[in-house]
Order: structure tokens, then C-alpha cells, then sequence
RNA sequence: GGAGAGGUGGCAGAGUGGCCGAAUGCGCUAGAUUGCUAAUCUGGUGUCUUGGGUAACCGGGACCGAGGGUUCGAAUCCCUCCCUCUCCGCCA
């Protein structure tokens, strides 16, 4: 949600960011409300006053001048609800509105349409030169009994998968060691809760607009899935306001993530890319509305995720993400995309978004300062590791011509040890 | 799933139709006092919104889990929902 009294002192800012995202936003007909809505809640507050003291009155009042008085709030009364009924719908549509209004990008996003103009940041690390033919993550896997993607369509349709022996303990070496990295760093762990209310994706930005993308248990008990762990992690302290000496708060959580992909059909269908669910460990951070305080939280979080990757052995690069290519919410975002070989390229694996106070409005995210007043937080989010992606990317940058599968240094103490998984394939 | 109890300010806890944005206690804060710590006394201490003022500030309105309703008037009465607790049942 953005400042209403942003948009009303300063409406070009909006109209600027809606087309630097490129999302249609009608800042007018939101001034045209907004001043509506404010006349006539004037006029419902000063009836109101006056009808208060009237009831004083009758409270008072001998029998004889009370049937007056009655009759006279009465049509006071009437008046009130007239307006009510006006006002009503007019908050409504104006709320609708406000919670699609695209928060404005920072200066330093770049022009773009879509993720072909994201503009790269950095590039770490050399992709792996094989003296071989190298297979892709679903041929190494099948080929060693560790993946099977024909029983996952069988069970719970497409895009989905088993992973079977080393592959799964890959899985959890992996996660693990993520998450153990940012409790190092001094982050909270922090296991949440996966089904949470429709008030908390909208809290955090996705709804309304990202209801396609959701799965949803909400005829009977409106909850959803969360695609992400940032969307509980974000609310948890929603609606309260937090002591400024507790800020800033910085969590970890591991979750199962469920994502349905709607219209991607026919887009990377092949293997473990893109899936309806999978494992990702993502860092939170909340703290004080503090612009320059959040982009130094921004480029941390960055780094703990690059850290990661560079302690496995990956090659990576980061691109600042166009315009065109933000969300709504983010102010500014960073994917780190992970070089795979089976795509000739870089995947994206790690996304991290600055929002500014845009959840925490929302949500109700607030906190008191050394002076005792109330200011929305600021929070960001970043993936530490994203189970399914990050195994394409360690199978394939790190497979052996024998098929076998090189284990990096950083995940051995979580592999038993293992240096190299499976056995080496025949041909 | 069945039966019951309850949700009030940072916390504890009064309040069963107007005098209640809400007693009291704790906490917090400013000041006074005692040579220090502790104690004591005095004042202040919710959020949101709107109007006026450069501002300190002043006025209006809303908010006692959420949303509806009854009433001239609701924290208080009625309905629906959410949450918490206790007992029973079922169950990882």
C-alpha cells in the first residue's frame, strides 16, 4: 500500500512509477475519490457531533420536550445514513484502488519492459569448461535412480517430482547448509506456518492480483498456500508496533513453497526448473523507515546469498531488474541468476526485493522511535537457497564425465562427508 | 466434531445502555526530593483520521477481537465470523 498523502501532495511521482513498471494506474480517478470520500466523511463527522449532543439533551430532557427532541434526532439519524450509504461504496472502490496503486521504483532501477532489460550487475565465477558431453539434471538423475518425474504426474500431476536416495539428502545438505549460513549471520531461525490467511498475501503484496498464482483452501477455510516464506515471516509481527530497540529484526525460515504456474504452460516444462512446489530457505529483514538503512539491508542480504554460492562452487550473476519487471510492491530488485549448463545460460534462483513500506502499511507493521513516534517499518526479502533450482545448478556444473557427482567442500559435513554421490554410469 | 468460558490501552485488570477513550495497579517518561542505588511525591503517557496553525498546539470524528443489527444514544443488548482457554471425542 502507498502513502495516500504521498499521492495527493506529490500524484506525478505515482503516474511516473506506474509506467517506469509499466502497470496502469489511474491516479486520477483516485484524487477524484480520495476528495469525495474526504467531503463527505466531513459532513457524516460534524452530524455525528451534533448528534451527540443532542443525546445529552434527551438524556436530560422533562417528558414534555423529549417527543421533540426524538423526532429530531430521528431525521438526523436518517440523514447520517443517507451519506453512510453514499460513502460505503466509494471507500470500497478507493481501497481497491489504493491496493493496486504500483509503489514507485528508486531512481537507480533501470528503463525496461520485461527481464530482457534487467542490466548486469556482476558476473562471479567461470562456467565450467567439461571435457565431455555433459547431461543435463534430468538425464544425470534418472540415469542414477535419483529423480522420477513419470510417478510425480502419475500422483499429483505435472510439474512435480520424487527425488529419490542422495539426490533428496543433496536436497537437505544443501537447504540446510543455507540456513545454517544465515543463523551465523546472526538471523533468527524460525519455522512458520504455510497455510495462512488471505489477509496475509494481501498483507505482503501478492493479492490482490497474484490470485492465479496461488493455491487456495478458502471455500471452507480461507487459507492459502504461500508460494514463499517471506509471506508469513513479513506478518508475523503484523498489526503491532514494535520497539524501536528491537529493530532491526532479521529472521530465517525454511518452507515448502507452492506455486501453480498458471499460464506457463508449455515454458520450461523440462525437469526441475519450474515446478508447483519445493523447498526454499529466505531471509526477512524489518527495520526502521530508514531509506539508506534499507539499502545497506538490501546489499547484505544480497551478499549472504552470494556467499553461498560462491561456497558452492557456483557461477553466478547479478542483474538489477528493469522496471517493467518489478512487482508491484518492490522498489528495487536484484535477482541472482545461477549458471546452469543444460540452458546455456544463467537461471534465475534468487530474488532481493526492497519494498520500502509498502508491506508494512499493509500489514500494520509498525514501530516507535527514541521520540516516541509511530512510523511504518521497512522489510526486504532474499532467497538463501531455493531447493529445486539450486540442484539443477550443483548437479550440472558439478557432474563427473562418469556421471558421478562432485560434492562441494561446503556441503560435505552435511553429506555424511560424501565428497563424490552415486556411481559412476556405464555409457 | 461435541460441551462450556472468555477476548478491554505496553501488561495486569475494572466497567452490563448516556457522567467511558475508558477506573485502578504495574510499566514507561519528565520533574521534585533524599549526598549515590533504592524509596517517595507531582505531572505526562494509545492509535487512526480530518480541519485550523510555520510550529509547540487546538478543534471534530472513529476505534474496547472483526463485521452487521437494535437504540435518540452501545465496551455494555442481539446476530454472524475469527481467535484463546477448559473438558470430551478423534488423530500425526
Amino acid at each position: 500500500m502507498i502513502d495516500l498523502k504521498l499521492l495527493r501532495q506529490d500524484p506525478d511521482l505515482f503516474r511516473r512509477g506506474a509506467a517506469k513498471k509499466r502497470i496502469a494506474c489511474d491516479v486520477d480517478r483516485i484524487l477524484a475519490l480520495d476528495a469525495s470520500v474526504r467531503e463527505i466523511s466531513q459532513r457524516m463527522d460534524d452530524l455525528r457531533a451534533r448528534q451527540k449532543v443532542a443525546g445529552k439533551r434527551i438524556a436530560e430532557a422533562t417528558a414534555a420536550e423529549r417527543g421533540d427532541l426524538l423526532e429530531a434526532q430521528r431525521t438526523q439519524k436518517a440523514e447520517l445514513k443517507a451519506l453512510e450509504e453514499n460513502q460505503g461504496p466509494r471507500e470500497k472502490e478507493l481501497e481497491g484502488m489504493l491496493l493496486r496503486v504500483p509503489n514507485p521504483p528508486a531512481d537507480d532501477v533501470p528503463e525496461g519492459a520485461d527481464d530482457s532489460q534487467n542490466v548486469e550487475v556482476r558476473r562471479v565465477g567461470t562456467p565450467p569448461a567439461f571435457g565431455f558431453t555433459p547431461r543435463d539434471h534430468v538425464a544425470l538423475a534418472e540415469a542414477q535412480g535419483w529423480i522420477d518425474i513419470e510417478a510425480a504426474g502419475r500422483v499429483s500431476g505435472s510439474r512435480n517430482y520424487f527425488l529419490i536416495g542422495e539426490l533428496s539428502l543433496l536436497e537437505h545438505a544443501v537447504l540446510r547448509f543455507g540456513f545454517d549460513h544465515m543463523v551465523a549471520k546472526g538471523f533468527t531461525p524460525v519455522s512458520v506456518p504455510t497455510l495462512v490467511r488471505t489477509a496475509a498475501m494481501v498483507g505482503t503484496g501478492y493479492f490482490p492480483g497474484g490470485e492465479d498464482q496461488a493455491y487456495r483452501c478458502d471455500e471452507r477455510d480461507d487459507l492459502c498456500l504461500v508460494g514463499t516464506a517471506e509471506v508469513p515471516l513479513t506478518s508475523l509481527h503484523g498489526g503491532s508496533i514494535l520497539d524501536y530497540g528491537r529493530l532491526p529484526l532479521r529472521y530465517v525460515a525454511l518452507s515448502s513453497c507452492y506455486r501453480r504456474e498458471a499460464g506457463t504452460y508449455g515454458k520450461d516444462t523440462r525437469g526441475l526448473y519450474r515446478v508447483h512446489q519445493f523447498l526454499k530457505v529466505e531471509q526477512v529483514v524489518i527495520d526502521s523507515a530508514d531509506a539508506e538503512r534499507s539499502i545497506e539491508h538490501h546489499q547484505a542480504i544480497l551478499g549472504h546469498a552470494e556467499a553461498v554460492l560462491t561456497a558452492l562452487d557456483l557461477p553466478y550473476r547479478v542483474v538489477n531488474v528493469c522496471g517493467g519487471d518489478l512487482g508491484q510492491g518492490q522498489i528495487q530488485k536484484y535477482d541472482i541468476e545461477t549458471w546452469m549448463p543444460s540452458r546455456g545460460g544463467f537461471g534465475e534462483t534468487h530474488s532481493a526485493s526492497r519494498f520500502h513500506d509498502f508491506q508494512a502499511r499493509r500489514l500494520g507493521l509498525r514501530y516507535r522511535d527514541a521520540d516516541g513516534k509511530v512510523h511504518f517499518c521497512h522489510t526486504l526479502n532474499n532467497t538463501v537457497v531455493a531447493s529445486a533450482r539450486m540442484l539443477i545448478a550443483l548437479l550440472e556444473n558439478h557432474q563427473l564425465e562418469d556421471g558421478r557427482v562432485r560434492v562441494p567442500a561446503a556441503l560435505q559435513p552435511y553429506t555424511g562427508g560424501a565428497k563424490v554421490l552415486g556411481r559412476p554410469l556405464t555409457a
